[in-house]
DNA sequence: ATAAATACTGTACATAATGTTCGATAACGT
DNA sequence: ACGTTATCGAACATTATGTACAGTATTTAT
């Protein structure tokens, strides 16, 4: 791609990161974003009509990042034989990647921000939580489907939530064993 | 209460409700609330300063509403002989009143406003969640308290979510029942 | 019933954010 | 080296936010 549009991404992406740790999501404005990346007004609207489309624009660029990893490996798996180690370790390679990005998305998660990565997250990991249900590395419990998924989901959520709440003390390993106890 | 504070909140809930139904809660301004609920901009400003407060009124009215009897009963309760029938009447109820108000939670649900009703009601059931976790009525599995309790939490929501998101089809004993399905 | 308090209206205005347009310039890809 | 495309900067129109105040209507309390 054009070098030209990348450093324009990127100097919005690290202008919303430096104003999400000075004040809340709500409060900056596209204003705020040209001033603080020092890109023009045209150019910004050239490529998002609002913040929150750079915000998503952000976290598609952290889930590619994190996921192209993990489904790399969940595609080259035999499904049929899929046991609860492969799924282990398909957790803590994420939550590995998750890390890697910890400043950017500790800065989101601070924030109303949260909300709209929590929403892209929830998207990237469903079809994952349906598989694993599917192929009985999860319990289904007595419940539909469509709630059972969304319990996984939201599970999976509060962990990392919970792990970067805490300044992410806890290692990886740990986090997943604790997904599994709540989902086993 | 002055009887002129309570139509003036109570066209500026009906206005945003009517609003939700027509775009996104993100595009609607402070603009659109004096038009539609045709209060003036001055009565707005004096009472509130963001239409997210406008939400935030909502939520603690319609809380109000279906806490007061479920803490109510609560309340009478003796701890020390808590069951998990008690808990089963306590939730079953809870959404009995949350369905009493099926319009305007549909309304806010359907749109980016459900995560400061989320929000909200997170904070209305954490302290609920805490004494079921500390009676045993739910099992503490073996994970920090903190994470264990954001997932009851969390399930609890999850199920008012998949409720509504197909038209509260189910009776609430039956929710009930999915919510001790999760949480045994 | 009346008086004091206070909420609402309407208008006017200041400020700030949003969104569009365009010609000139710089950087890119091939 | 050339055609293409992105960026800049400035100007401008529009819309939203937020404040101030004088006049009017409603409520509460006595």
């Amino acid at each position: 791609m054009d070098k030209r549009i990348e450093k324009t991404n990127h100097l919005l992406y690290s202008a919303l990161a430096t104003l999400l740790n000075e004040k809340p999501y709500s409060k900056i404005t596209i204003e705020d974003l040209l001033q603080e990346s020092k890109v023009s007004r045209s150019t910004f609207y050239a490529h998002f009509k609002t913040k929150e489309e750079v915000l998503v624009s952000i976290t598609s660029m952290i889930f590619t990042h994190v996921f192209s990893h993990s489904l790399k490996e969940e595609a080259t798996h035999d499904f049929s034989k899929a046991s609860i180690f492969d799924y282990n370790h398909l957790i803590t390679h994420t939550l590995y990647h998750l890390h890697d990005e910890k400043k950017l998305i500790e800065a989101i998660l601070s924030s109303e921000s949260k909300d709209i990565f929590l929403r892209d997250l929830r998207n990237e990991i469903s079809p994952i939580a349906e598989r694993s249900l599917d192929l009985g590395v999860l319990r289904s419990k007595d419940i539909p489907r469509q709630l059972r998924v969304a319990e996984i989901v939201e599970s999976f959520l509060v962990t990392i939530i919970y792990w970067f709440n805490n300044g992410c003390k806890e290692t990886p390993e740990t986090l997943t064993n604790y997904f599994f106890a709540m989902n086993k």
